[in-house]
DNA sequence: CAATGACCATACTGTGTCGTATGGAAACGC
DNA sequence: GCGTTTCCATACGACACAGTATGGTCATTG
């Protein structure tokens, strides 16, 4: 009496969206899982981060998740790896800079993580930061890419002349107020936004 | 051969933890039941904010929450309202100040954020603004808390004699460095923290 | 051509959760 | 006393999810 179809129905599928003529199978690397990860990461939070969910996002089921990763725990700890080694990156790109344009490459830092340009990237800032408060892993990842980027802001204050100490302070407050903007909800707090923000960069840099 | 028992075990169980003789049977408030909630949302955030979990943590069952709400939702709003307003409260209790005390209070409003005290208020904070982010009703609490503080701050910049668009700036560069500063982990950056957050509250504060 | 391995689908178990239905126990009104 | 109301327990159905087992399909290799 067991209806065990095995194979019934399902068929007009194999040919998923990986560009109709088939470019030889498209392996789904593991890169491409992380990245539509990081995407569901950003946009639902660490909560939302299910497996069958980005199995359906990738266009596939939980069979091909499982064969690449061990379980739900591996990808997250490529999901932050991933992330850690992506804000290197983009940390080294930033505070590279000619010397006497320090004070410039500051202001335009700002302005990348504050304006509404780079919401995805603080959107996943911000989904990490979150993850961090309860997960150890994470919570290590985010104090190293923290301690990374205080470290370089801080040499960019420096060279433009200031105290340690005080280059210190400005680092600091610099990410503190760029990630603490991200969290409020001021839009309807001054009808000239650009003024507000300039007053606060001057403040934040200038000495 | 249904095995329907309806009444088999489960008695010792009506004497619940309100008090050994049973003080009248304490109908558990509706407050309490959002009072625990807050407590859940703040370690474990409003994802972990489960009715059945929350239901264990009153010592009762999901069965007398559903008689108090009407369901998940309307615990959300109710949690919503009672942070709202305990914010609001706290606000005016924080920012009415005798005059020419005004930039004593602002050094202890970001102390009193910033410091390890307060650390569950934090974590409420953070996690109702996590909660902000994908939820339209926290969004508008949280907006309207924003207004409120940056307005009362405003006005003690004001009193202490900055002009109106300073004072704005200020406002908001102070909370967004607190809550900022709460979402970063940088305990390792500088082996005097006092310091370092002294200068950056003179920053903020001073002019 | 046959065998192997890479990649994926399907089915299944177990658990956690939301919401409902129903009934029980204590307190209160009359 | 008795019915009503308040507050809660139990049981149930439906779903979403993690992880496993198993098999299918295709390309590659010998």
């Amino acid at each position: 009496m067991e209806n065990k179809p095995v194979k019934p129905p399902a068929k007009a599928k194999r040919i998923r969206a990986r560009g109709e003529s088939a470019p030889a199978r498209t392996p789904l690397a593991p890169e491409h899982w992380v990245e539509i990860a990081i995407d569901l990461l950003a946009n639902e939070g660490i909560a939302g981060l299910r497996v069958e969910v980005l199995a359906k996002r990738c266009g596939v089921t939980k069979g091909s998740f499982y064969w690449h990763f061990k379980d739900r725990q591996a990808l997250l700890a490529a999901v932050l790896e991933h992330w850690k080694e992506g804000r290197i990156r983009d940390i080294e790109k930033t505070t590279t800079v000619a010397p006497g344009k320090e004070s410039e490459q500051l202001h335009f830092a700002i302005e990348l993580y504050g304006a509404s340009r780079n919401r995805k990237g603080m959107s996943i800032e911000l989904a990490v930061r979150d993850w961090a408060r309860h997960d150890a892993q994470a919570a290590a990842v985010v104090e190293a890419v923290d301690l990374y980027r205080l470290d370089c802001t801080r040499k960019l204050f420096v060279s433009s002349g200031m105290s340690d100490a005080e280059a210190k302070s400005r680092s600091l407050l610099l990410y503190a107020c760029v990630f603490g903007l991200s969290l409020m909800h001021y839009t309807h707090f001054d009808d000239n936004l650009g003024d507000l923000k300039q007053r606060i960069a001057e403040r934040i840099i200038s000495n």
